[in-house]
DNA sequence: CCGGATCCCCCATGATACTG
DNA sequence: CAGTATCATGGGGGATCCGG
């Protein structure tokens, strides 16, 4: 392992309260590993979208997971919500500082994805084919 | 944003296939959103680990999912097992060099979340008292 | 000691319909 | 356009028993 590595282990094990459920750090990868959460997150990433934009281009998110995430988001500090009273009324969402700063680290496990994904689909054949 | 972040997003929005959802790094990332599976790699980063020595530093994980999460990680080819022919049997888990690699990004995550958490937690009160 | 098999519950998610 | 309200469902995951 490399010592860079070693490291993080190190201050996952000794993370305040330990790696036990009440965690903080574990509070925060659990909304991390929401379904749609990083998605949106970095659906806007790329610039504010208004709802039914944000609902064109995460196709295959229902209209109800689309506002419950982005309320979360909102909760979360990660999202601003802007309402502009025109008419028919229209709604902006935009990444916050905080948002945007979570796409940095967000962006090296998508590059760790893309460039893994082929050994993990070689793995899976292996494994498969073996039992 | 950043130039590395907008270099992230570009790259995301650039993947094979789009971010639809059949999009082979949505794959990968659906795995790292599973509940259990990067806090296994995490507890396996300090070192090879026995069947129930996981279960013991993972207390809150039952029996099941224990095993059902080392199949998948070693189905793809993160996590190696080895059976030891000893009485009683023991077997060993044991990252892989693919695992290993998914230490550091996912390091990166867990040093965002360790220091942003406080952040989170003075939004959600904000959001709730506001609201 | 290491798990496989089974039962079962419940909540996250989806579908649908309605409102300001 | 941007949601809310309500109902249906399915599979993730816990509890338990069993076997090698």
């Amino acid at each position: 392992m490399s010592e860079q590595a070693a490291l993080y282990v190190e201050r996952w094990n000794n993370a305040p309260e330990g790696p036990s459920s009440d965690c903080p750090v574990r509070g925060v990868l659990d909304k991390i590993s929401d379904k749609w959460s990083m998605l949106l997150v970095m659906t806007l990433a790329s610039g504010p979208k208004r709802f039914n934009q944000l609902r064109r281009e995460v196709s295959d998110i229902s209209q109800k997971m689309l506002t419950q995430t982005l309320r979360d988001l909102q909760r979360d500090g990660m999202v601003a919500r802007r309402v502009y009273d025109t008419k028919p009324p229209s709604v902006e969402y935009r990444l916050t500082p905080l948002g945007e700063s979570i796409i940095v680290p967000f962006g090296h496990l998508i590059e760790w994805a893309g460039h893994n994904h082929p050994q993990i689909g070689a793995a899976r054949a292996v494994f498969d084919g073996t039992n």
